[in-house]
DNA sequence: ATGAGGCCATAAACTGACTTTATGGGTAAT
DNA sequence: ATTACCCATAAAGTCAGTTTATGGCCTCAT
């Protein structure tokens, strides 16, 4: 992250308009289509997109007297402006949910892992077949989400501990593991065989301060193994952690979820690891007895795992 | 996608300037600090930062006379936001590349589905460790990579098909999963043991045309259990393939590295395959006999997968 | 062929969001 | 107290993106 001469992305990337109008004209074929689509006018949309072409040095549309179609390389471009868009739209998802503050229909309580990565797409989704609702959301560890949804604060609740806090019923919704990774330099990331949970036990990692769920089932699952060595870190945030062990730190300790981006991009190599299960399970939970009903079923059959 | 009252996404989310803005304020711990890095004024960030605020509805930082710290709902915006920006960055390491054509000092060809997924990251890792490096792209189906690479009109490749073409040296830098996704509402979504290769063989599916990495895999790998049935669509990109399985048409066989984000968002549900192999290989190739060199070998070993 | 209806490009005037410049008030450390 | 941070506010400036207005090109149906 600490380059030393920072160009700010603003000046090298179109603007999210401009992203979404090149979706429309992919979409829709025409460029005075995607100008009615995105309510500007013809002349706006022509002028835009070709800034972008301009900016990007490339050719993105092929302009025919009855309609654009996207380029070779503009089909690869708008598939990458997709991921932006995408992006904005989980963004957008997840503001909107932490707006609603009192009055809205459909109260939820999430831990942190579940409201940084899943909830934004499950939110998606729910307003993708019921457009209507309105959802409103507290993050918090899992004391904070049992409180709320037995306090009736909150309609339904997702929690990623070992066990499930009492006067609540619960459902898996989904498998979560936790991943050992390390940055490439790293002697583990050349190891063929991973390390043994003992070995892991007695190295200092870098890890979530104590009290956070992931801390909490690596506690768990090397308790056999004598327990965890001292940090060799104690951040406060997935996103410290991770930025620490890319910088070479040391080996670092988090939810496959938190590390999807890093490992794919290789900035992060994963280290298997034999003798510890670091699996857990991520669980919706509501109030003991009463089965969610209206919003909070339609986004628990989002969610739920089918098994 | 198809909504009938359409609000562009640019009226709810604010532009990238601002959420990288928020990045820096949340890693540096001050509004002025934060606009020195973006290079602008400190009111005009504060004034920014003010603006957001407004537009979400929610107090996004604490600020003090000695600093600036993120709330608790700023974390969580702050996290979303970042995932934006990183598909933002994403985005530029692509274009850059496609943007220098001939004269630049890396040329990489790759397939459709590797520039889509993978290549942007492994180019943002290039550029953290070897900043000066240009690189350009070109994607197409792996015949054109091989030819691309024995003419030496690029560097390095990148296949994922089953073989390797002649006259080129490989390594296997992933493995990639062909995956069954259905939409929800879907039947199969609610199988518990999936299906059997013969019954996917013999149901229509949604493919990519023929010639296609992907659909090449999936024929061989069902060559055994009868040969595949008439597709039920047959569409050109990977796109619009999961728009008609999202729509409930049927199901839909892609790469799993294209279908994260509709899984992660429960917009499509996988279902598991048995007695069929559909993995296969993700390769970097180039020239036999010649060794990459230079920023080839930065790029190879940024891949490379550790075995 | 000829007119109608698509599509896109260009030019000039307009608008407003974001910016800088300028200033003031607050806290903490020397 | 002085210095050095931090942030807020007000007013003036700037530029990108916009609309309005117009013209050219192509295709299709009459």
């Amino acid at each position: 992250m600490g380059n030393e001469e920072w160009v700010p992305l603003v000046h090298r990337v179109p603007d999210l308009g401009a992203l979404e109008l090149l979706l429309a004209v992919a979409r829709l074929g025409s460029l005075s289509g995607a100008a009615k689509h995105m309510g500007i006018t013809q002349p706006a949309a022509s002028s835009r997109i070709r800034a972008m072409e301009a900016r990007l040095g490339v050719a993105l549309v092929d302009r025919s007297p009855r309609g654009s179609t996207l380029t070779a390389e503009g089909a690869l471009v708008t598939d990458w402006a997709r991921r932006v868009v995408e992006a904005a739209e989980a963004f957008d998802a997840g503001a909107q949910a932490l707006r609603g503050r009192r009055d809205s229909r459909l109260r939820v309580a999430a831990s942190m892992t579940i409201a940084e990565y899943l909830l934004p797409g499950w939110l998606i989704a729910l307003r993708g077949q019921r457009p209507g609702t309105a959802v409103s959301l507290q993050a918090g560890n899992s004391a904070l989400v049992a409180r709320r949804v037995l306090a009736h604060d909150a309609d339904l609740g997702f929690v990623e501990g070992l066990t499930v806090p009492d006067g609540l019923d619960s459902a898996v919704i989904a498998q979560d593991r936790l991943v050992v990774a390390v940055a490439p330099e790293h002697p583990w990331a050349r190891r063929t065989k991973g390390v043994e949970a003992a070995e892991l036990a007695s190295t200092p990692l870098i890890l979530r301060e104590r009290g956070s769920g992931t801390r909490q089932v690596l506690d768990a699952a090397l308790a056999g193994c004598g327990g965890l060595a001292a940090p060799l870190l104690e951040l406060a945030s997935t996103t410290a952690v991770k930025a620490a062990a890319v910088s070479g730190a040391g080996p670092c300790v988090l939810s496959e979820l938190a590390l999807g981006d890093e490992l794919a991009a290789r900035r992060l190599v994963q280290v298997p690891v034999t003798g510890a299960a670091l699996g857990r399970a991520l669980r919706a939970v509501w109030p003991a007895g009463s089965r969610p009903a209206g919003p909070a079923r339609d986004l628990l059959s989002l969610t739920r795992v089918r098994s």
